[in-house]
DNA sequence: ACTCTGTATTGATGTTCATCTATACAGAAG
DNA sequence: CTTCTGTATAGATGAACATCAATACAGAGT
């Protein structure tokens, strides 16, 4: 399931891994910058992670730890091109501003970017940020 | 990366799916059980969550949002057999109570289970659970 | 310039949550 | 039965959070 780098599996928690069906390796950058790269680590059941990785990745999750903000993602993903304005989403349930702060929560976490075209704004994933806590779950590596 | 049953694919949220490296069929249960099967839904990017399946998934992952949580699910998902003792797990910088706290949020979200033997606690991951969250994340289905 | 529509921010409010101390419970060993 | 150790529960407290109404901001069109 998973390549991953041994030289680095013992060093330290922070390390490089490719998955297998995307294959692209993931170098070690920020994650708030939205870029393609994500600081990621060894699957769980390869090794504990370490303090500060624990802070970094909880927040990945706790981001997709509510149901609108779940819902909002998913709806995002699942549009044509992983890329959807925030007019055609907005319908999950909760008031415009409810809407656009669990945008801007989606986007502090590195799990999707934003870019404004005329009037409509347009949220789009972060493929490597995900696929990297996709990793992070694996329990076969 | 993901064999997926078409059938069910555009019928309703909660449908089948199998992963290839860990290629066992997940049939609809419930997830709190601790049982091995879990009911969960098709790739983000296949289609949106309903309200339901957002609500029951956003669970699990707001249980790996906490920073000590997720060190303590790695640590047991690292740990050999995917199984650990409380007492080799606990010092993550809270008090005892606080451990225990999140190893039973950990358990309510079904995410791992627990068994005492004789004075010592046991917690072990739910693999099909965390299969199916890390499948839930699959881009590239 | 003015207005209209789409999105973001501000400020307030009630709820949830992580953490602790204190205490209770369970099993093992005297 | 009593004590000791490992784990869980109860209750309290301060912080974080989801939500909304009101308002601000950004582009586009008139």
């Amino acid at each position: 399931m998973f390549i991953y780098t041994e030289e680095l599996a013992g060093d330290i928690d922070t390390c490089q891994y490719r998955r297998m069906s995307n294959p692209q390796m993931l170098p070690i950058l920020e994650a708030d910058t939205g870029a393609e790269t994500v600081p990621c680590c060894a699957p769980l059941s390869r090794q504990p992670l370490g303090a500060e990785d624990s802070e970094r990745i909880a927040a990945m999750f706790k981001a997709l730890g509510d149901p609108v903000r779940l819902r909002l993602f998913s709806l995002i993903a699942s549009h044509e091109g992983g890329e959807a304005c925030v007019c055609d989403i907005a319908d999950v349930g909760v008031s415009q501003p409810t809407v656009s702060h669990h945008l801007k929560k989606l986007r502090d976490a590195g799990l999707v970017t934003s870019e404004r075209r005329g009037t409509w704004v347009y949220y789009k994933v972060a493929p490597s940020v995900v696929a990297a806590l996709a990793g992070v779950l694996d329990l076969n590596p």
